[in-house]
DNA sequence: TAAAAATACGAACGGTCGTGCTAAAAATCA
DNA sequence: TGATTTTTAGCACGACCGTTCGTATTTTTA
């Protein structure tokens, strides 16, 4: 790897970390080239604009949210076995030390509802993404005999989405040492009423 | 009403407006200045600083939020139809004309999560007031014999308060229009399993 | 209507913001 | 090694940030 691309890297993670803290917008060139010991241009030069920054943050934190949620969960045997992990691991994501700002998607959501551009789009599409893929859990559910038949999977996933949301504003920002028990409960009551 | 405080409440009702749009820090004093054909130093004279000009827009939003929901939830007979009532204003309150940028307590929520001040702790008082609104009108549910004495109420509020915030992340960044269907079949489903 | 008090303005402060340039330094390749 | 390309630094820019201060205008009170 040339040492350009490294240097890039670095400053992705300082900047993935930042913006997790204080979100997308937070992410300001000055600040991160202080912390890394780098000029600002030195800094900017790896990206044309700062746009492309934000990105790049969002596409780190797409990659992460790959290695850390979703292909761990692939490994559960399909049906209610995968959901469950898929929900887990969703879950402790929010509490992962590798995102001490808590879930950057959430941030930005937040962030980037009423802004209009590219880093929003980006953000919509892998939410999209996110979303099918957790109906997709769900219909391997109904399919293998978990769930009844006639269930909507749709309202399923966006019924465990929202049990996520809710995790995090407990945890995040009521701080409620509760926030797991909850959600767990939560998801534990979820399946029972579709199963049988 | 002296010239002085017309002027504040004036400025009060744009920044709150800013506020939903752009988020808390979005509010700045030049910019505020500009729309109300202020100067800058005339307006800021009104706050002794930007952070209580914040304070001020939460608080805005709190009574706003009495207004609107709280309110009219109370004028609803105990129980489940007051419970429903408070859900469906709340949920409303999401695409309430007067706010145009969404919900302001969950902008600030994930805006301040990280920081901590004033502001952040009036934040997280108005959460937890309306937390513990909502668990109390879950109780008088079980207490009006419409739902199972077994059930945990705060739970019931966690669950419920995470369908709010799911049907604000489904509408104001996925832009569904079927949030407020899943929204509700969510929050009928929640009660059925509760009943009896 | 005159005096007192409240309100608004204009200019300036030290900072930080993102973003251009040009030139130096470092890494890569022949 | 020397030549070439890539990477970094330095400096400057215009714009905006929150805030202070002295002064002018307007409103309120006597």
């Amino acid at each position: 790897m040339s040492k350009g691309a490294e240097t890039r890297e670095r400053i992705i993670d300082r900047a993935y970390m930042v913006a997790g803290r204080l979100g997308i917008e937070g992410v300001t060139i000055g600040a991160l080239a202080d912390e890394l010991n780098l000029s600002k241009s030195g800094l900017f030069a790896h990206f044309g604009s700062k746009e492309d920054l934000q990105l790049e943050v969002l596409k780190e934190g797409e990659r992460r949210f790959q290695e850390i949620v979703i292909k761990p969960a692939l490994k559960a045997p399909r049906g209610l076995p995968r959901l469950k992990k898929l929900f887990e691991l969703w879950v402790d994501w929010d509490s992962n030390p590798r995102n001490p700002g808590g879930c950057i998607f959430i941030t930005a959501s937040v962030e980037l509802d009423d802004r209009e551009g590219r880093t929003r789009d980006y953000l919509v599409a892998t939410q999209r993404n996110l979303l099918s893929f957790m109906t997709g859990a769900v219909r391997l559910c109904v399919e293998a005999g978990h769930f009844r038949p006639d269930i909507d999977c749709e309202q399923f996933a966006h019924e465990a989405y929202g049990l996520v949301l809710s995790h995090n504003h407990f945890k995040r920002l009521l701080r409620d040492p509760n926030a797991e028990k909850h959600a767990s409960k939560a998801f534990e009551r979820l399946v029972r009423s579709v199963q049988r």
